[in-house]
DNA sequence: AACTATTTATAAGA
DNA sequence: TTCTTATAAATAGTT
């Protein structure tokens, strides 16, 4: 699309290469926008240098706000919700999001399901220079740390959260039998339920049935 | 760009949506590809589709195998073992700077949709200098591949595993209940019970107060 | 940053 | 879905 047909392989000359950098972004950027509309889908664009630089800042509600819209099933629950929002998409988006943001879209509808999230970046440097390279590398190796910080925050706050709600509704469990046990001694007529007391439960989950055969759900 | 001029605004045709967001999927890709070649920048594509298509899954088997927490550190390393040794903390970024291209299947937690991942990258030429010869970077590519594959398949396979054990204790829970509540009411007392249900009933016990007071555990 | 000759992407139709 | 093609849009080289 221009004076010439060029070949799709590195462009040597370090401006020309800035140049259509800039230029192909700002196209790729408005092509993602265009989509997100067309197709009422959201897309998000997100331009991160090499070297990990800030470009533009967006509120991390924003582009939390990309998938809220998605979330699933009756969950009625605030904690489960959370435990939604940590699936494993979100983790890479919320990673990203803390490096850096340089342009995004929100979604045009709420209920949109496709997503796509476009993550770009430059390197801007000089490798025609190799003296500069460990500036380079370092400032890679900067940049995956704190992807990797990110990264394990995330995820362990999402073990954190289910093994909230699974503690809770363990406890939640115990106290029900509890009652249980002394409803059905109050009536004398007990012998059921206390020794539906003495097993364990739940060895583990299998994966087929969300509620495996297995597991006495009652005892 | 085609016979005719569009707005950009939702295309309210079904269809006609369909086939221009596929048709706009793939350019978005290539054009992305293109700009991670020309400039030697690094692009990724996500994919987020409620649809279900599957570009690429990996089996579970590998999964095990190559999922192993071990420590980064050592910068100074050779290639070969910083391939070792970074896996973990370079997933991400590694796989966003290097990785030529490759399709990961996420599967989620929910049962309605299906997160794809599509990376696209372009591989530095400083990885490329003398002491590193082609072999080197291209078992590096696959081996960080698989990695991410695996931890990716992994990781969303632990939620899923958390997510059907937490639904089997609910299960369990209301099992209880209902239980509970026909001995209550066998016994013709049953409000005692009944309204501890209504109020959150548990400050959380066995794991110190780790349940946070504003989530409504039960109902 | 603007311009414009060309190439490229794609909307509509088959 | 895939292809064809007229046309709109993007952009490479230039100013």
């Amino acid at each position: 699309m221009g004076r010439r047909k060029i070949e799709i392989k590195r462009i040597e000359n370090k401006s020309s290469r800035q140049v259509t950098f800039s230029k192909r972004r700002n196209g790729l950027i408005d092509k993602a926008r265009q989509l997100s509309i067309l197709c009422e889908s959201s897309v998000a664009v997100v331009v991160v240098s090499a070297s990990g630089k800030l470009y533009d800042s967006s509120s991390g509600d924003e582009i939390e706000a990309l998938f809220k819209p998605e979330k699933p099933q009756c969950f009625e629950l605030d904690l489960e919700e959370k435990i939604q929002n940590y699936l494993p998409h979100k983790e890479l988006l919320e990673t990203v999001q803390r490096l850096a943001v340089r342009h995004i879209f929100l979604p045009s509808s709420s209920d949109k399901k496709n997503v796509f999230f476009l993550l770009s970046t430059c390197e801007y440097s000089k490798l025609e220079e190799p003296n500069v390279d460990n500036v380079s590398v370092d400032s890679l190796i900067s940049l995956e740390e704190q992807l990797e910080t990110a990264l394990s925050v995330s995820r362990a706050r999402k073990a954190e959260l289910m093994m909230e709600y699974i503690e809770s509704l363990k406890e939640k469990e115990k106290l029900l039998r509890e009652e249980n046990q002394v409803l059905a001694s109050q009536m004398g007529k007990n012998t059921l339920l206390a020794t539906d007391d003495e097993r364990g439960m739940f060895p583990g989950s299998s994966s087929g049935n969300k509620i495996p055969e297995t597991l006495p759900l009652l005892n």
